[in-house]
DNA sequence: TCCTTTCTTGGGTATTTTGCCAAATAGCCA
DNA sequence: TGGCTATTTGGCAAAATACCCAAGAAAGGA
């Protein structure tokens, strides 16, 4: 595989490594339906702090989220609508039992 | 968050981890061409074969590809065309520079 | 200033993923 | 059967990820 075609491959799946992970997906649902601050995300993952924390810092390094800061609170919202119909072509390939 | 959830999000992580890897998404953009066996996308890719085996074997198991056995040779086709749209999101969100 | 709340970062360990080699399996043909 | 080609599987070491805890940073209120 050429350099430059390579190149472009880890691209892509640079931001593909930074949906695949549960948690990610559940926060980008939720990002989905509006802007959350790190507190209610945490609230509805269920997982320490720094976790969910570091979790949104992979989403935004990828470029799939973005944040305001808010007083003390930091408010992360979804760039991305686009990311939905990917979803949507995820659950068909879940819904299809995998031959064998 | 609750069981059932987690376990819907994790069946969604388990297809995206699955092409989260340059090879892997290089052997899907060759298979939406059509079919190819073991040989031809070994030569491609440029790795060991038994790497590339075991690629594909990671995109079978997600259920987004099938192979056909014909004399000594495997072939592989892609299940799943509406990947493609799903790379085209990803692309657009590799062509936006991530924030900062 | 001090205390509290909110969030991020550093660090250690555990788990998963990757890629090569070597060995095993399977089909074809002589 | 023997040899050849095509592919998969086992195993191992290296690299990448994940998660928790603890510590740091930033904002607000007393």
């Amino acid at each position: 595989m050429e350099l430059s075609i390579r190149k472009h491959y880890e691209a892509r799946s640079r931001v593909i490594k930074a949906l695949a992970h549960p948690t990610r997906l559940f926060i980008l649902d939720k990002l989905a339906e509006g802007e959350h601050c790190v507190c209610e995300l945490q609230a509805m993952v269920g997982a320490d702090i720094s976790t969910v924390s570091k979790h949104l810092s992979v989403l935004r390094q990828a470029g799939l989220i973005d944040y305001e800061k808010r007083g003390n609170q930091v408010f992360y919202r979804l760039l991305t609508p686009c990311v939905h119909q990917f979803i949507h072509c995820i659950d068909e390939v879940t819904r299809t039992p995998a031959p064998e």
